[in-house]
DNA sequence: ACAAAAAAGCAACATAGTTGCAAAAATCTG
DNA sequence: CAGATTTTTGCAACTATGTTGCTTTTTTGT
């Protein structure tokens, strides 16, 4: 009765959630797929935006904990109260994420991208701090929207 | 008529606002105070709970506004959308902030932290890319809680 | 001390995030 | 693949967070 569209990234998107351990549902794939077919991060507005009414709120929600929670995606900080997300690249666990990339946020066209090949750098901290995690945000312009062809 | 209580503190919060061509007002005083005896960095939040009912929450938006504006404050992004403020250390403008510091974010205390000493490493980004700013955020246990006389 | 300008307070609203619970869907078992 | 169990969803109600317009109060400059 239902629509065969999508097949194929239905399947590849299946496989993820399985892998965590999570039971499959619509709500899990398609986020997930949004979360596939996006280059730069999402924020919860965002995805309620793409999702449209598709799914409740709070649904949303607590998705995104749980994939976040099984290291699906991580939390992109941000100064303007609307944390993004974007998907892990390697193996991180649950409770354990571990990243070494930095975050690139476009002021033009206001995405934020995991510069996935961009190492953060080593610091020297004061005596007596320790360093667990480092996060390194970067703005300015990004390729795109840095691109004369792209400038309008 | 009114209590003469804190002269000194008073005074030397009057001068950065003066300074950056702001009028002197209770709300300011007090919020700027907040900033100058805390060690670690505030959020919205924080700054409801210590000003207490003294001020409506609506005028401690403005004025974290404004100070943003007029390079009093600086914004520190967060995972967990309350971004946070603290005291800008240098002249830093209306509109341009100039920081290389790094901000250290404890795990154990909640708290955030300016590492003023700290500066932030240069980056290689990929071809196209333009940076503007960087902020680099480091999740770890802070000197305080890492004492061993602090840790309970 | 007074007028003009700026800021604070208030109210009403808009958006964001949380919790408990009942209905629905997914998984597991035979 | 049917039924029982577990998990997840949707809903409702609620709390918290952030915004806007307008009036009153405070600050500033003279």
């Amino acid at each position: 009765m239902a629509v065969r569209k999508q097949i194929e990234s239905s399947l590849s998107v299946q496989e993820p959630l399985k892998r965590k351990g999570l039971s499959v549902t619509d709500s899990r794939k398609k986020i997930l797929q949004l979360f596939m077919q996006q280059k730069g991060a999402l924020s919860h507005g965002d995805i309620e935006k793409k999702a449209g009414a598709t799914f409740d709120r709070v649904t949303i929600y607590r998705t995104l904990q749980t994939f976040l929670d099984k290291g699906i995606i991580h939390a992109i900080p941000s100064s303007d109260n609307a944390v993004r997300y974007a998907l892990c690249q390697d193996e991180c666990g649950p409770g354990h994420h571990h990243h070494q990339h930095i975050h690139f946020i476009c002021g033009r066209c206001k995405q934020t991208f995991c510069l996935d090949d961009i190492v953060t750098p080593d610091l020297h901290l004061p005596k007596g701090y320790q360093s667990q995690e480092i996060d390194v945000l970067v703005k300015g312009t990004c390729k795109q929207c840095s691109a004369p062809s792209k400038r309008a």
